[in-house]
DNA sequence: CCCGAGTTGTCAAGAGTTTGTCTATGCATC
DNA sequence: GATGCATAGACAAACTCTTGACAACTCGGG
């Protein structure tokens, strides 16, 4: 079958380093990877998977020696446990770590550096930390180098499509649960940019919401659409370039106007260039991530409880 | 009969040295070219293909010496897949199994669901002929049914997001080999459907190119300048929706000015709409994939193997 | 509050393996 | 005769393996 990979390879896609990886096998049996005739270590997929299960679980706080033997699925849901206020101390120091990187990696416009320190990051970090302390922080700083000059247009660009890969494989990562709620996410007419929108999902994704993304710049009706026909629960809308367009008051009075009860979140660095408006229409004006789960949150939780 | 190429060509084609290639044969069988009378070898374009499974799948940390000897199909799987067209023959009928079990979840609108079956489509099929097969029909019959009315514009936005998460992912896949060939990819001011230029440049890093991938809609200064900073050898432009802009072969001759030398490639549906300004700009014009993989290797021939 | 005992990540040394690269020599080709 | 290819052998750099040791940390008890 699958013949497997060195453990350079193994560390690299685990996060873990080769002397962990070494000392996990001999000294809990954590895994049993195959070997060349030369005794050198192969690992199927498989055991990437288990070990980075390993790895989840003990940031978590499982210690090695009492999970190191146990099953994948058991494992699996040890890795999905939150750490609600336990969390780690150090993490803060990794991201700024991983965000010099990053911006190094942009500098010297290397696309392909940039995605494995993302790469690396997500294994580090996580979906939700990485988004929150490198992503946004890193688009925001292209932003600033590019008004100050220090950076050129093709530097956000190529950026942008990285973060653009990224941000949308964090999408649709997880399974939909049966009766998870749904939300909507784009950007109204005029608004371009879509990292915004895709930040939003992907923190959706993460609170456990089944999004639907329909991309930037999309028209009242079709909003209204596909928000009916997919049963959603709510709409968020991102809002963040042109802060000046005289036409979006009326796009966003359309939206409320065939959507009259949905909860409709709106989040974006131009929102407050809009904020008569928004009060208006009734939007939830969201200033960052934060208060963006907090809304999402109340909103799961506004859903009439109709299990138990 | 196919009288098969030397060495020097091989080495070329597949971007290994001669060495390698001879070290790789003689050391772990891992090909077993035919000979000229005076022992001469003669390298089949099925044995030029094996060579670069192999190599695709030693960069993806698979070490030679346990690949050397696996089989055509089993280094495919290894190498996360590609096949110009001599493919295995049950291939059509799964892709176009997958293509309708794709429009189905459009048509539902089903972002979740499409993800997961061209994710599978990618293990069935690589990425290759996913693109090929699966990929760009699905795109075309998107654009139909959105003409014939049967599709929204939602659908359409979203059926891109998803397919633009996907090829971005294609991009980067593979660690840059040492004197890989760099090619930069975007698309002319005003031209800002991203699609084809993703399509390109993820096509292009399955034939081993370095990809520099820039996003829609750059200046012709910044594509000249990356272009330099990078030391790139070819550009490629994709030009798909607007077909009449009045103000693009401004933007083609800016480019062609600011590189005159430079191999540039042009690509997508308007490439019809401006010929004269294509080829009094001397760029060359691909009509499809298979043409443009043709014209990726004539380039990277082109090269004046320097080093060594 | 301090002390052992157990746990865990990290490191170093020495031996062995893998692999890309290079040389030298002779033949082939043009 | 200049260039390219073949073979064989030799290297060096990079990787891995195992063993043993060490330091930081946790935890229960004195």
């Amino acid at each position: 079958m699958n013949h497997g990979v060195s453990i350079a390879i193994a560390a690299r896609r685990t996060g873990l380093s080769q002397h962990v990886i070494r000392a996990w096998e001999k000294r809990y049996g954590a895994i049993r990877p195959s070997r060349t005739d030369t005794k050198r270590r192969l690992y199927s997929d498989e055991e990437i998977e288990r070990l980075q299960l390993l790895r989840r679980a003990t940031q978590a706080g499982h210690s090695i020696g009492n999970i190191a033997t146990l099953a994948v699925d058991a494992l699996r849901i040890l890795a999905e446990e939150k750490t609600p206020d336990g969390a780690p101390m150090r993490l803060p120091d990794t991201a700024e770590t991983i965000l010099s990187a990053a911006l190094d990696a942009v500098r010297s416009l290397d696309c392909t550096a940039l995605e494995s320190v993302l790469q690396s990051g997500v294994v580090t970090l996580g979906r939700g930390l990485l988004t929150l302390r490198v992503i946004v922080p890193l688009i925001q700083q292209i932003g600033d180098g590019w008004e100050r000059g220090t950076l050129r247009i093709a530097h956000e660009h190529c950026v942008s499509a990285v973060i653009r890969t990224m941000l949308g494989s964090f999408v649709h990562g997880y399974s939909p649960t049966a009766n998870a709620p749904v939300l909507v996410v784009t950007t109204p007419p005029g608004q371009v940019h879509e990292l915004g929108a895709l930040i939003v999902a992907s923190t959706a994704t993460d609170c456990g919401w089944k999004v639907v993304y329909l991309g930037p710049s999309l028209p009242p009706e079709e909003i209204a659409a596909v928000y009916e026909r997919s049963n959603a629960n709510a709409l968020a809308l991102s809002i963040i370039y042109p802060a000046d367009d005289p036409t979006l008051p009326a796009q966003l009075r359309a939206i409320r106007q065939l959507l009259p009860t949905a909860p409709i979140i709106a989040g974006g660095r131009a929102t407050v260039s809009y904020q008569a408006v928004l009060s208006e229409v009734r939007f939830t004006v969201c200033e960052d991530i934060a208060s963006t789960i907090r809304v999402l949150e109340a909103v799961r939780m506004a859903r009439i409880p109709s299990a138990s």
